[in-house]
RNA sequence: GAGCCCGUAGCUCAGCCGGUAGAGCAUCUGCCUUUUAAGCAGAGGGUCCUGGGUUCGAGUCCCAGCGGGCUCACCA
């Protein structure tokens, strides 16, 4: 039984364009050449013959090759024009059939809109002025089956820009653009660190346990070794146990995967910068910070300041607040408590009730904190620190000293012991990065893993898991050390002012359309 | 997981109080040797997401499902 073709939608358009190909093959072209010699690519034509006045294109003749996927024709009886695009630049291309000939003429005729073809010629304007290339040679190097996207609107349904980025990058100015932002946010990253003696490292993906962040992983399995693993949600304790090692200072910029709901701001994979200083505290590591996180935002832009939402982000001034402190300033539920209050269990329990009462009335500016009764002092005082700031923290903020509860690799505040060394930074009410001084002594480690099962057992799925080899590392000896994680994908969505993580993701997870294995088109009809 | 909104031609969308399925672009045919959202004349193209229900009659109303978006929850 011989295999049905295969056929994609829109149908008729996909058949009467294999009609066409033939019908180039027929004329002896080959619709899928090998290559293209290409004297100049159509953005270096732009570039350099844009200011060339029609004398003096006229008087030089300039001949060029050049190769791109015609986004536009426009045919007029025997002569007709095309316009190339190729990266972000598009030069126009006229054709005549006195000079192409019958048979290079007939294929223009069959070209669509999508074709890549490559053209020879010379440079000159039209009378309205255009950069033209007047075409003598014409190449098909692809055959497009399938049509663009409509021209005026381009392609808007979100779930299709995803499914296919292909298109949307075709067709939609800007996306280009977003991926060129996130390739120069990491290189600056790159250089940044590079510059201070930071060593880039790659560390295991596939990890027998999930450490380093409380999350929900991904399992999967080594079928030699008979081995459960999991997909790494953070690569921190692999990048300490090289410090151990006597890498000073590591950095990895790679994926992180974390079994999570999607979101605006969450993709279950998504790509983290860590990095790890030994001999630094968490204090050094906020001044590296803002001059990091600054030092981008005036490399990318030009400018201190950023639009992020409408709004106004300027990194020339940052604002440091401990958790409890950024509390109260930004209270709203009537007279603001002090800091000291969110210290004790009873006081912090009953500010969140306050909070919450006022809450539920205002939904539109504050989330409910939800504070159960048994709740310690810390873990009140997160959760209406959730509740009432994080969103807000529009201005570049580092928030510092969060809960030791709840920082099980953070080193404790010498004066204040139920805090950590850790802070976070917001800018564009998001999240965008999380440090802390390392704990390194070995044995409150053990016993911090000891307190992260116990909350395993009373069923904490995102409690951190026990990792005796980590241990062991520390045992030997890390020095003290700060880390630091930055997203990579929100901070792309601060510098390129889009609200969905998604939109700076390539190819962000969708559910598939059709159950696996069941091939990526309609079978044929018969 | 919950709430709200959406699903109509390849694309972007309209379709009123339930009464013959629409537009622009794209496609096809013809004309057109400097156009550029080219133009002119004509043509084809629909499982109105799916399945039930109400009704003489459903794109439209009801229920369920599927898919998507947004918000919330989760994400220390």
């Amino acid at each position: 039984m011989p295999e049905p073709p295969i056929l994609f939608e829109p149908e008729d358009q996909f058949l009467i364009r294999q009609q066409k190909l033939e019908e180039i093959r027929r004329l002896g072209y080959d619709p899928y050449p090998r290559h293209f010699d290409a004297s100049h690519t159509v953005p270096e034509i732009v570039q350099q013959f844009s200011p060339a006045s029609a004398q003096t294109l006229e008087t030089e003749k300039r001949r060029v090759r050049v190769a791109g996927r015609i986004r536009s024709i426009r045919f007029h009886g025997k002569t007709g024009f095309a316009d190339l695009h190729a990266g972000p630049a598009r030069l126009q291309a006229y054709f005549r059939r006195d000079r192409l000939g019958e048979q290079a003429y007939r294929l223009f005729e069959l070209l669509d809109l999508g074709d890549i073809i490559g053209a020879e010629g010379t440079l000159g304007r039209t009378k309205t002025g255009e950069l033209t290339l007047f075409v003598e040679q014409l190449t098909l190097l692809a055959k497009a089956l399938l049509p663009l996207p409509e021209k005026w609107h381009g392609l808007a349904g979100i779930e299709q820009r995803y499914r296919q980025r292909y298109l949307d990058l075709i067709v939609n100015q800007g996306v280009r653009e977003i991926f060129q932002t996130r390739a120069r946010l990491i290189r600056f990253l790159r250089d940044f660190l590079e510059a201070r003696g930071f060593l880039e490292v790659e560390t295991p993906m596939m990890q027998p346990i999930a450490g380093g962040a409380a999350a929900r992983p991904f399992r999967t399995h080594h079928n030699a070794l008979d081995l459960d693993l999991y997909l790494r949600i953070a690569p921190e304790l692999y990048l300490k146990r090289l410090v151990v090692g006597g890498l000073d200072r590591v950095y990895e910029i790679n994926r992180n995967f974390r079994n999570e709901g999607l979101s605006v701001r969450n993709n279950p994979e998504f790509t983290m910068l860590e990095f790890y200083q030994a001999y630094a505290d968490y204090r050094a590591l906020m001044d590296l910070s803002e001059e990091m996180l600054t030092g981008l935002v005036e490399t990318l832009t030009g400018s201190k300041q950023l639009t992020y939402q409408d709004q106004v982000v300027d990194f020339s001034r940052w604002q440091r607040l401990s958790l409890r402190e950024a509390v109260c300033e930004y209270w709203l539920a009537g007279k603001a408590p002090r800091p000291a209050d969110l210290a004790q269990a009873e006081k912090a329990r009953r500010l969140a009730a306050e909070h919450d009462r006022w809450a539920v009335n205002h939904p539109d500016q504050a989330r409910l904190a939800s504070v159960p009764h048994s709740a310690s002092a810390a873990v009140a005082s997160q959760q209406l620190f959730e509740a009432v700031v994080e969103r807000r923290l529009f201005q570049p903020t580092l928030i510092y000293d969060f809960p030791t509860e709840i920082s099980p690799l953070a080193k404790r505040r010498d004066d204040d012991p139920a805090l950590a060394e850790r802070f976070e930074i917001f800018a564009g009410g998001l999240e965008l990065g999380n440090a802390f001084s390392e704990l390194n002594d070995p044995l409150e480690q053990y016993q911090r893993f000891r307190q992260q099962l116990q909350q395993r057992e009373r069923g904490d799925e995102e409690a951190h898991q026990m990792d005796q080899d980590y241990v062991r590392a520390l045992a030997y000896g890390l020095p003290p050390t700060a880390g630091e994680g930055i997203g990579i994908d929100r901070l792309t969505m601060l510098l390129t002012n889009t609200r969905s993580i998604r939109e700076v993701i390539l190819f962000p997870l969708l559910r598939p359309l059709r159950p696996e294995g069941s091939g990526p088109a309609e079978p044929g009809t018969q």
